[in-house]
DNA sequence: AACACGTGGGA
DNA sequence: TTCCCAAGTGT
């Protein structure tokens, strides 16, 4: 038995009303910004706080406005500019999206779901992001933020599984508003609610809009009882080990002896495969004099 | 289905 | 200080 109460009483319009007066004006959200401009944003969010990437964006889109001025320089140049925001591949595949694009597309960022989703690096999420938040259509948005909503107000649980399930989909699907204007403004209402106000710690439910429809609130709050929910060491890690390597590249104005990455990792059998694993990747160059360089 | 993949800031 | 985690994707 269903409710009698449409969700849009429920949820959609106290969400919708809290983001009109509580988003931040992020420059990726702005009237001018371009379709480029937020696929490149939610490249650089995947995993990534606000505050880092904003920085990089701006001088990002400065130097390349465009999926073909992108195109138009070395992978390298993209690995450079991103700077220390983590992943690099991100990097590497957003510089493919900008190929793709100028060579399959036009040099227009695609609209439909289903060409964003072939484009490197543009998974599940980000296809719908960037088709709902470019051009206003009609997607469940399902990341980590609505994932924690939705297991809260819904599910009355802290938490929502380790990796996402078909019923999670389900239900973001169900809640999203039949127009498609306004089901891209709720995607990003709901993201931003779980940004700002349902946070993973401490969540202030003081400013919560539908505090008086959360299930986890109806239940008392009970605190997350599943299976440990984190635990990646880092420091002695591969990870590690190739974040200093690539910064030696990042840092230099071109080519480096070897030398220069041995200096920064004391054990050689790490060092070594590590190093392999940059090359295969194809964030790392190995010249024929023996030097290594970003990719060209 | 797990696991690899960077980094830095807040609690 | 240590731990947690921040708009995921590819294999």
């Amino acid at each position: 038995m269903t409710t009698a109460v449409p969700n849009a009483v429920r949820y959609t319009e106290p969400i919708l009303g809290w983001y009109a007066e509580h988003a931040r004006d992020l420059p990726w959200r702005a009237p001018d910004a371009t379709p480029w401009g937020i696929l490149v944003s939610e490249v650089m969010l995947q995993q990534t706080p606000v505050a880092r990437v904003l920085p990089i964006w701006r001088r990002w889109m400065e130097r390349w406005p465009t999926p073909a001025a992108l195109a138009a320089e070395p992978s390298g140049e993209a690995v450079r500019a991103w700077g220390r925001l983590g992943y690099p591949r991100r990097a590497l595949r957003l510089h493919a999206c900008a190929v793709a694009i100028t060579e399959r597309h036009g040099g227009q960022v695609p609209s439909s779901y289903e060409a964003l989703r072939e484009l490197p690096g543009i998974g599940a999420y980000t296809a719908a992001a960037v088709a709902s938040f470019a051009y206003r259509q009609r997607h469940a948005v399902l990341d980590t933020n609505v994932r924690r909503v939705l297991a809260r107000l819904i599910g009355g649980v802290e938490y929502p599984p380790r990796s996402q399930t078909a019923a999670e989909v389900a239900l973001a699907e169900s809640l999203l508003p039949h127009d498609a204007p306004t089901a891209a403004r709720w995607s990003v209402a709901i993201m931003e609610l779980g940004a700002l106000v349902c946070t993973a710690r401490n969540p202030r439910c003081v400013d919560c809009p539908v505090l008086a429809e959360c299930a986890w609130q109806r239940a008392g709050r009970p605190a997350y009882d599943g299976p440990p929910r984190r635990g990646q060491a880092y420091a002695g890690t591969d990870r590690q080990c190739r974040g200093r390597l690539l910064a030696v590249l990042r840092e230099a104005d071109g080519p480096v002896e070897k030398a220069a990455l041995d200096v920064v990792w004391s054990d050689p059998i790490q060092r070594e495969r590590a190093l392999d694993g940059l090359i295969a990747d194809g964030l790392v160059d190995p010249l024929e004099d023996g030097r290594y360089a970003l990719p060209s």
